[in-house]
DNA sequence: AAATTTGTGAAAGATTTATCACACCACGAA
DNA sequence: TTCGTGGTGTGATAAATCTTTCACAAATTT
């Protein structure tokens, strides 16, 4: 009999350690939606995680079970004794915790402000844009500030892999005057910049947009004052219980936008991915296939 | 089949009526502790009620589904999809796009990462972390690697206003051995490794935890091999629909972590951010207001 | 190259479902 | 009271499904 106070749940990650490949794929399987898929049928969690039968009955008795059906009939016992504490803690989503902890507090306001920003975008202008920095004939520079020049890094990075002809320009260097002389008319320019918002930023917006360059702008809910300037501007909520604001929306938008402009040159960059194929190769610790 | 929109729970309320006393008796006692006694053995289920196996047969027959195997598989299609919506009411995030776009489907990626990742989160293990973060006795190194130094950046500067006594260390580059000289026991080295995860990151962390320095990780669902050395372990689940991972969820976590520690040291903290304030208004690197 | 892990296919065994016939019971109507 | 009716349980059984375990080959790791 499990002890009253594990879950299953904390009794597989606890042993996570101890099994091999497989095992874990499948442990992680039933974790991924649980505890649903270890109610049902042996054969069908095999096939979900794509794991032979034998496995499964190896890795429940390696838990400790006398088998699955021992397995099983734990599970359900775990769920009858969830379903009649007080009350389901079901709003909360770190459930180990209570909802005022700052988990809990700090979540709810990302998720907040992902669907206040997610129901404020504007589908077309965010494709125009994607299609925009997917274009390799124009040269692309990614502006970052202070704290944002991070962000602007983390898709810089990103966008070295799918096309070449960028360059990553931080603001509050003072080199980045230097960068411009390049900067042409037909040139894209994505550019971060939320509060506090930064005079050189807004500077150097100004002279890409008199040199005819495009702008897309990643900014906040109040929107820096580059959106003038902007041809796109994509604004994020990012109020969250801190001292600070959260980037967590932005990095959603921006990655989002990294898997669009990624599709869009697929043909081309096929081959750089599978380079990076390779690099997922030498993990060993996913399969080849499936 | 069921219709999606009412649960098991609800059809069998509906249905109460045409129910015979025996059949009743069944109901009631499968919502007693729903859904769990449903999921269990038909035999069971009719002990439990004090009915008959017959009459389970026929009750389920009479509520629509072709037999009890039926009747338990649309159950654990029910909870599997309960498991899942604490808030995937949001058909769609992006109402003026449709379904199907790359923003709808990968905000609901990034929302069930998030999702799960909280879910499977030891908050004690997360507080300690905080602790251990702030605790400003102690020098704090932060390690990154060639994606993850952009999110270690993005908690190193919140840190630096947040405490003294810090080092940014990027795993890629050759010079972080020159750094560990000066690591001592009792320092805290919060390290970022995702896959794929990189031999330097390891090798630094061996070496820190030689030294006898505590280990503070932030990975992905499959954990680097750095957490066989780390006290603290954060697993976020990083999968979306696009060649690259999600440090969306990642980004959360540090910011949480970022809250919790500005909290923690809050009375020395006011001071650092006034200060930096001040010397930011001199600098005239940031527009006042608007 | 050796050892470990994993999948395949299969078969045996166990459990479970689904049904049947029949007896029994409760209950209302005659 | 008696009868009839529909509901229910018993016990048995056939069929279906599922679990468990093998041995061995393939793949993978050390």
């Amino acid at each position: 009999m499990a002890q009253a106070t594990q879950t299953i749940s904390d009794r597989i990650q606890e042993k996570l350690d101890d099994l091999t490949r497989a095992e874990r794929q499948l442990a992680l399987s039933i974790l991924e939606n649980y505890p649903a898929s270890g109610l049902g049928p042996l054969t069908a969690l095999a096939k979900d995680a794509n794991v032979s039968v034998p496995t499964v009955a190896r890795m429940v008795q390696k838990l400790g079970y006398r088998g699955y059906l021992d397995f099983q009939s734990e599970l359900r016992e775990e769920l009858r004794a969830k379903a009649k504490s007080p009350i389901a803690k079901h709003d909360t989503w770190a459930e180990a915790a209570p909802s005022e902890h700052i988990l809990n507090r700090f979540t709810d306001a990302v998720i907040e402000n992902i669907r206040l920003t997610l129901g404020q975008i504007d589908p077309t202008g965010f494709d125009d844009a994607c299609a925009m920095v997917a274009d390799q004939t124009r040269h692309l520079f990614i502006v970052g500030g202070r704290i944002t020049h991070t962000l602007a890094e983390y898709f810089f990075l990103h966008m070295q892999v799918i096309r070449p002809n960028l360059t990553h320009v931080q603001s509050t260097s003072n080199t980045w005057p230097h960068y411009l002389l390049n900067a042409k008319e037909g040139d894209i320019f994505v550019i971060f910049d939320v509060r506090r918002y930064e005079n050189n930023t807004l500077k150097l917006a100004e002279m890409a947009h008199a040199r005819g360059a495009k702008i897309i702008l990643f900014t906040d809910q109040w929107r820096s004052p580059v959106h003038h300037l902007a041809d796109i501007s994509l604004s994020c909520r990012i109020i969250v219980p801190s001292a600070w604001d959260s980037a967590a929306t932005t990095m959603l938008l921006v990655e989002t936008m990294i898997s669009s402009v990624q599709n869009l040159n697929w043909d081309e960059t096929k081959e750089r991915m599978e380079t990076l194929e390779d690099m997922f190769d030498q993990t060993k610790l996913f399969r080849k296939f499936t």
